[in-house]
DNA sequence: CATGCTACTTACCGATCGGTAAGATACTAA
DNA sequence: TTAGTATCTTACCGATCGGTAAGTAGCATG
């Protein structure tokens, strides 16, 4: 054996697999209702690898996690750069949170269903950071919209939650439906006519 | 034991008191992880007493979903009788729909969590009709008001899925956050900012 | 009193659960 | 070749799972 199968040994993908496995497998059945037992069987090795790997399922289930959290988390961070007027800054901000929803569907589904659902035995973890992360940057921009004359003075929380909850549900479609009923382009126009509500008035 | 205490061992609450320990536990554990061991404890019976009143596990759960979903299914009936202008009857119909939610906060958090979580094993229960038909009442009434001159005439579909998302994700508040950050005066105001984009024009 | 029914208990079942000890295999370095 | 390490397997563990058979207690009726 040389040294490249030496590698493909150390790197034969088996935590990938692994991970791939709970990944379809807590989305589907839970945390709970998804055994050790089948994880390891959709993934083609014995029920030791994982413990070797990642010991034990709780371990599993957090590096599933914080993986892609970690990775939206800084998406998160790159979309506030953009520029321009309030109406479309936030109009970016909220169509590039809908698509990377729609590039990692799966973890997003699991990510809801984990924020909306019970524990399940599974160890805690906290997207509530993340969350607020949105409405607090959408807010902003509401704020400074109001500020600077371009929305109506009282848009404040109102205005932002309302553009929340435009995004939140749009964001949910994409993995209750099979195709979601809401796409970017519709969202952008809801998001647009709510806009319209929340301009200043110039008459 | 006279005729009043053998009503009383009839209707000791025996099914009631299993009916709210299923909801507690399958709301705070979800159904693969709430067992039926800690559910007869919870309601200081036995096994096999569950298994006499429901069948077995999965016959607790149907008939703890079926009942609130059959009033809440009534209640949505009742609540589009409301008459007036299209704004008034979209802010009625949310309004009352948060409140139902508000007075069955248990049930509509496990409701939500069996809507975007895995079935767990749990069998199969379709809550799309019921969403189904509060996006239809509130495309209903988008449509009249367009119709009417109320409402712009491009109001439509988009416009009707903006109040849905407003509704939605107010409704997700009132389980996600203790106190929840959206009430029925915040909805209101949010959705008249919407109604205001949505607004026919008059100039 | 005997019988039948309802409501409930005790004790048990086979199956599956997450986890682990002991061992085997492959590889590398000395 | 030996020793150590990384990666993996087989076989097993105690605990818990949903479910059930047999029995008991309470009650009403004939």
């Amino acid at each position: 054996m040389t040294q490249e199968e030496k590698t493909a040994r150390q790197d034969g993908g088996v935590r990938e697999r692994l991970l791939a496995a709970a990944l379809g497998l807590f989305n589907s059945k839970g945390y709970a209702a998804a055994s050790v037992r089948e994880i390891v069987e959709a993934s083609g090795v014995t029920k030791p690898v994982l413990y070797y790997y990642f010991g034990n399922k709780e371990g599993l289930y957090l590096e599933l996690m914080n993986g892609p959290l970690a990775e939206f988390e800084s998406s998160l961070k790159r979309v506030t750069a953009f520029q321009g007027g309030v109406t479309e800054r936030i109009l970016h901000f909220c169509l590039t949170i809908l698509e990377l929803v729609r590039e990692n569907v799966e973890v997003a589904r699991l990510v809801y269903a984990i924020y909306y659902g019970p524990p399940q035995g599974a160890p805690h973890i906290d997207f509530n950071t993340l969350f607020d992360r949105m409405v607090e940057s959408i807010g902003e921009m509401v704020r400074e919209g109001a500020e600077n004359g371009e929305l109506r003075p009282d848009a404040g929380q109102d205005g932002a939650w309302a553009v929340i909850s435009i995004l939140n549900t749009a964001m949910e479609e994409q993995f209750c439906h099979t195709p979601p009923r809401i796409d970017g382009p519709q969202m952008e126009r809801m998001l647009r006519l709510l806009m319209e509500g929340l301009a200043a008035k110039t008459a």
